[in-house]
DNA sequence: AAGAAAGGTTAGCAGTCGCTAACGCATCTG
DNA sequence: CAGATGCGTTAGCGACTGCTAACCTTTCTT
């Protein structure tokens, strides 16, 4: 089984997700977004499609691929799970601690 | 040089992360939570820290690890920077036309 | 019908990853 | 002091990853 997060978070694919994000696209137009091969391309669309985050429609010869909104949403669900409010405390922390907790970081 | 969502993804750095949010830890108390051995986690919060996720304070023999407030900053803007308000809104879709396997809202 | 175009499939390869084992170096304890 | 403990370091290994190249099928075009 695959690790959604580390599915998603693969530059190639998190490109892809953020190209599709505008709407439907084929392999070929998505291709050319890209410096590497057409066949690298689609083997990432066919992973995310394995993983449930995209899905495609067949029209012609050509497969259009576009986001799973389902799939989509149980990432955001993982993140969101990982992102437990201890680390949102922290995060929120580091916004306005320079008075008092000036913590040397660079 | 190294992608901080990669990075911040991979399982075990992952749940590093997590425990690190309840506050500082040892590598040895690290390493009880985990199958692996201390040289595995000891690599792991290595990598953590050379991408500024994490940092230790040295006490004595041990090393306290803790979360980089500034780092987990920069991690939550990378996610939310692919995060963009298209996939917000395709999320927001599925919350409707939700299929019959849906999961993870708070 | 013949060729072009879209795209999935497969083999194979170089690079990376996570891990363990063994070690070295401090630091603490009896 | 000697031994134990905490932890980084290094070498090496098996597994995995992303990629390309070549191929095959299906569909469109002329």
């Amino acid at each position: 089984m695959v690790d959604l997060l580390e599915v998603a978070t693969e530059p190639s694919r998190r490109r892809l997700l953020q190209l599709l994000a505008h709407g439907e696209r084929t392999v070929t137009e998505l291709s050319g977004e890209f410096a590497v091969s057409r066949s690298a391309i689609s083997q990432h669309l066919l992973l995310l499609e394995g993983a449930g985050l995209v899905a495609a429609r067949k029209e012609g010869r050509n497969r259009h691929y576009r986001l799973d909104r389902a799939g989509m949403n149980r990432l955001r669900g993982l993140f969101d799970a990982f992102w437990t409010s201890e680390l949102d405390q922290l995060v929120a922390d580091a916004q306005d601690t320079r008075p008092r907790h000036a913590q040397g970081e660079s």
